[in-house]
RNA sequence: UGGGCUAUCGCCAAGUGGUAAGGCACAGCACUUUGACUGCUGCAUUCGUUGGUUCGAAUCCAACUAGCCCAG
């Protein structure tokens, strides 16, 4: 009997080709469009972006040319409870959220997972750009495809072992150009469709009026930019608007570019420093996910990679455990921006994740 | 209202007779399944105002205006 497979489809071409793999492979293969958000305040979605009814026209049609039937499912409420309000909580505290990250672990692959298990599915399926190993030792993990010419796997870490052991991720094996290709000879709509980007659920980007219209009421206002020596240096619209990191946006003509060096709630304050002042060497981060490493013992030190930005390359550090829930990363050489709230995720020399967690403030 | 100093893009600031550097800020684009970072491009026909000298002035002269400092 054929294999049933749910393959999560945003109307891009990475899911569409994902969907018409697993279908030549001979799965059983059920299109799945999720719906995240719909602002009635902004209306047009920008080409690519998840979640919106777009999408699932989009996705909709690829599946009319695969022949295989297509499914839309409400996921706004959970996408909300889990996503949304995660972002916005975040952000009052002065921490960086990744939705992405937040997204794949309580949506994409538990909403949808669930889903597709009550329809008698065995596999979940995406278009990331990554591959889903399973080590010797019986435990899975994910590894940036060699094809890739950027990672997925950064926001993939916090997934768990019964959620990696029914995913299949079809294009992992690909470069884009032969996806885009596959995509035109099997006379895809989508062929030629630009890559997604930024955050699905704010278009026109601008997070602070986001988070004005989300969290009316609870966004703390203006406060003081401060320098590293406790100098201030005039009004900030709120921490809301910074990141550990910023540069642009801040608004002061200092004579030099000056950066965000670190955002305190408790005082509503945004510290500031010069480029050199935003490097670090160590970083804690919590609410880990164990992948390849099934545990890091305390005491215990380790030798590895760590990522602490999706767009990062990587640097070599030594993790050690400190606590029930929290690691400390040491870096060879100094990072850039550590900021709370992203995510620190930790590789093997192979590239395969072995954990990661969320960088604390400390 | 005695004396001195200063007035160049939103901020800082080059320029001292030959036809407006640069930095910051800001904007746009690129990059990007998060925020950032980064890169590229743009950004004063005009130099407090009004006259004058000169072939030619932001640069010299005069008056005026504004701010700062020192005096009584």
């Amino acid at each position: 009997m054929k294999k049933k497979v749910v393959v999560g489809m945003s109307g891009g071409v990475d899911s569409s080709v994902a969907a018409l793999l697993l279908k030549e492979q001979g799965y059983e293969v059920i299109g799945a469009t999720m719906l995240f958000w719909k602002d009635p305040a902004c209306r047009i979605l920008p080409e690519g972006a998840c979640g919106g009814e777009d999408a699932a026209e989009d996705a909709g049609k690829v599946c009319q040319v695969l022949g295989i039937p297509h499914y839309v499912f409400d996921f706004r409420s959970v996408f909300y409870d889990k996503v949304v309000s995660y972002f916005i909580d975040e952000y009052l505290q002065g921490r960086t959220p990744n939705p992405c990250v937040v997204c794949n672990r309580h949506v994409k692959w538990e909403a949808l997972l669930q889903k597709a298990m009550t329809m008698g599915a065995d596999f979940v399926a995406t278009g990331h750009y990554a591959r889903v190993v399973r080590l010797p030792g019986g435990r899975y993990s994910v590894a940036n495809s060699v094809t890739a010419g950027k990672d997925q796997t950064y926001a993939l870490f916090n997934l768990r072992q019964d959620q990696l052991a029914r995913t299949l991720m079809p294009v992992g094996d690909y470069y884009k150009d032969q996806v885009r290709e596959m995509a035109a000879k099997a006379g895809l709509p989508v062929a030629a469709k630009a890559e997604s980007m930024e955050n699905c659920f704010i278009p026109d980007n601008d997070y602070a009026a986001f988070l004005d219209r989300q969290a009316a009421g609870r966004v703390p206002g203006p406060g003081r930019f401060v320098w590293k020596d406790g100098r201030d240096l005039g009004e900030h619209l709120g921490i809301t608007h910074y990141t550990v990191g910023q540069r642009k946006g801040l608004g002061l003509a200092m004579g030099r570019p000056v950066f965000v060096r670190e955002i305190c709630p408790e005082t509503n304050t945004v510290v500031l420093g010069e480029g050199e002042d935003v490097y670090r060497k160590t970083l804690t981060c919590s609410h880990l996910n164990m992948m390849a490493l099934e545990d890091l013992p305390a005491g215990q030190t380790l030798a590895c990679t760590g990522k602490i930005r999706y767009a990062h390359a990587g640097a070599a550090c030594h993790v050690t455990r400190t606590g029930a829930d929290t690691v400390t990363a040491v870096f060879e050489d100094r990072v850039r921006a550590v900021t709370p709230g992203q995510a620190a995720v930790f590789y093997d020399s192979e590239g395969h994740v072995l954990f990661g967690g969320f960088i604390n403030k400390d």
